[in-house]
RNA sequence: GCGCCCGUAGCUCAACUGGAUAGAGCAAUUGCCUUCUAAGCAAUAGGUUACAGGUUCGAGUCCUGUCGGGCGUACCA
């Protein structure tokens, strides 16, 4: 079951019918916004003001022309005015209100979930970290962007595969094959030369030991450092997944790199491009003619070593991903990479493709704080903090929290001496224990009466209660806000609200104690509440305990 | 130099495709636990939205310039 706007659409009609009396030659933009003064009503429409210059008349006048042309359901409309400049504000009527909570109980666990992107097959790429160590907080920010952005589709109707494209052969893994072969060394005492900027983690030892406990001495006369990196990808990528998992992600596929090659796709992506006369070569290497597309310089796709830049790979891969029929690709990655997404939508743009499905995801960086002073980190040397002591430290749901709540554009500080006593203060809590609370109070309620009949949800009068269901009636639409946008934190702030306006009910108005009909439209509402509060916290990923 | 992002309360950040009196949390001050969870509530205080112009009925939001910060601008990924 699918939720609609049903409120907006029904405004949007109703305007669009009264403004048929004017002689207008196209038929103007109708947008319906929520102010933020409860005294101009619930909803607004600014089109008088927009048609004030066509019509050649005054906003106000054009709102009273079309206020007196409008003709609306008083069941669910119960004021229209004319205010300010010219906004025409519209009064939601109570029954309308009722109706829709009704809405919610019935709908559910189903409830904010929309069309909008409904029948679209979307791939959505994201953490892409080679396997050369464990997920660092730094991942982290990608990993819960990723899968909530994914979530989000999933909520709007799409049909959602999560990706996680990874490359096994370039020099970095070469390092860190080398480095675990000077590890495995030192261990059996012999002598191992650590490689010139080598990964100097603790972990790497840690395979090397388990390399000592396996084979033992086997692999000392080893002339390459082929079977160490074998094992270092085996162990950290079982490792990175356990750490997704227990972040609440799961991934559909895993996308190596190579494959491209294997199946001539890096081939045929240069042959394709020089075909179209984007591509040359010149001192050893091979060139894309960025230049053509606005760029100062023209990049190298094919280093005079024979080696490819990353970007060839990832024109190939995003053809790739459109060649699988996907509707739309996301991409999901940090501000230093910015620099590559131009490339590669030329690159796919020039092969034929229609850029138009590809879309990028951009956060910018995570500032570590530690002690209060930022640090750099970095996985090679070994100065990082792995995403599993973080939630060894604040637990999953807090870390979920945390990357999710600031908007991805923003740089996000992220204090770990904060979040490790976070504890109390979070305000993740604040969310969990709303929930929290309405479940002890529906378990107390059981206990308390014995409810029969019909729910009359009229009786719910009080501000408070008026207030927290006019907040629920927004939750669909910030679901597909989010999602357009592909902006999680929305859900945060909505939630927030939702729990605010829960607290200010919460403490108005009693359940326990009151008559009996009250009692049981109260806790519908409540029920009500919490079931909104789920599906948010669901679609963010993070827990609703019923008790803390 | 050029490109992208950012600059909002003491701090960390919101503000939906331009809307009416810019909002939360933390920190500060003051009240509130014999009644459904005080991980809470109520109240006070805190602002020239970096600066200067422009566009229009209306600008934190759009345009131009300046200043400040981040990231790019590799035959690194």
């Amino acid at each position: 079951m699918k939720t609609h706007f049903s409120m907006k659409q029904y405004l949007v009609e109703i305007i669009g019918k009264s403004l048929q009396q004017f002689d207008l030659e196209e038929q103007p933009d109708i947008h319906i916004e929520e102010p933020n003064q409860p005294e101009h009503g619930d909803a607004s429409c600014n089109i008088a003001m927009m048609l004030a210059r066509p019509l050649k008349n005054n906003p106000r006048a054009i709102a009273q022309q079309i206020v007196d042309g409008l003709e609306y359901d008083e069941q669910k409309i119960s004021a229209v005015e004319i205010a300010g400049p010219g906004f025409i504000n519209f009064r939601f009527a109570d029954n309308y209100l009722f109706d829709e909570l009704g809405t919610i109980l019935k709908t559910g666990a189903d409830y904010g979930k929309t069309d909008t992107n409904e029948g679209k097959r979307v791939l959505v790429e994201f953490v892409s970290a080679n396997p050369t160590g464990p997920l660092t907080v730094g991942h982290g920010r990608n990993a819960v962007l990723g899968d909530t952005v994914a979530r989000l589709f999933e909520w709007t109707g799409a049909d959602v595969e999560r990706e996680y494209y990874f490359n096994d052969a370039g020099r970095q893994m070469r390092v860190l094959g080398e480095s675990v072969q000077a590890r495995y060394l030192e261990l059996l005492g012999k002598d191992g030369e650590f490689p010139e900027g080598g990964y100097e983690g603790e972990y790497i030892r840690d395979i090397a030991q388990s390399l000592v406990d396996e084979k033992g001495e086997e692999l000392v006369e080893s002339k390459d450092e082929k079977p160490f990196k074998e094992k270092a990808e085996e162990e950290i990528f079982a490792d990175i997944s356990a750490t997704l998992e227990r972040m609440n992600i799961k991934m559909d596929s895993y996308f190596n790199e190579h494959s491209l090659y294997e199946d001539g796709k890096i081939e045929e992506t240069i042959e394709k491009l020089r075909d179209q006369g984007l591509v040359y070569d010149k001192d050893g290497a091979v060139w894309f003619k960025t230049t053509e597309f606005g760029k100062d310089k023209d990049t190298v796709l094919v280093k005079s070593s024979g080696e490819p830049t990353y970007r060839l790979p990832d024109i190939a891969y995003h053809a790739n991903k459109l060649d699988r029929g996907f509707d739309l690709c996301v991409d999901v990655f940090g501000a230093d990479h910015i620099a590559t997404y131009p490339d590669v939508m030329n690159g796919i743009k020039s092969l034929g493709y229609d850029s138009e499905k590809v879309d990028v995801v951009v956060y910018q960086f995570v500032t570590l704080v530690k002690d209060g002073k930022p640090f750099k980190m970095s996985t090679r040397k070994a100065n990082f903090v792995t995403l599993d002591e973080l939630m060894d430290e604040v637990g999953a749901d807090v870390t979920r929290f945390f990357f999710l709540m600031r908007s991805p554009n923003t740089h996000l500080e992220f204090d770990i001496g904060q979040a490790k006593e976070a504890g109390e203060k979070n305000p993740v809590f604040y969310l969990q224990y709303a929930h929290a609370r309405i479940s002890s109070i529906l378990r107390k309620v059981e206990d308390e009466y014995d409810f029969s009949g019909e729910t009359d949800l009229s009786l719910l009068t009080h501000p408070s209660e008026i207030t927290l269901i006019k907040t629920m009636l927004k939750f669909p639409e910030t679901i597909a806000n989010a999602a357009r946008l592909r902006e999680p934190h929305h859900v945060i702030t909505f939630l927030n609200q939702l729990a605010s306006d829960f607290t200010s009910f919460y403490h108005d108005c009693r359940i326990l104690g009151e008559d009996e009909k009250l009692a049981q439209a109260r806790m519908e509402l409540a029920k009500a509440v919490a079931q909104v509060l789920r599906n948010g916290l669901g679609i963010l990923g993070i827990s609703a305990p019923e008790q803390m």
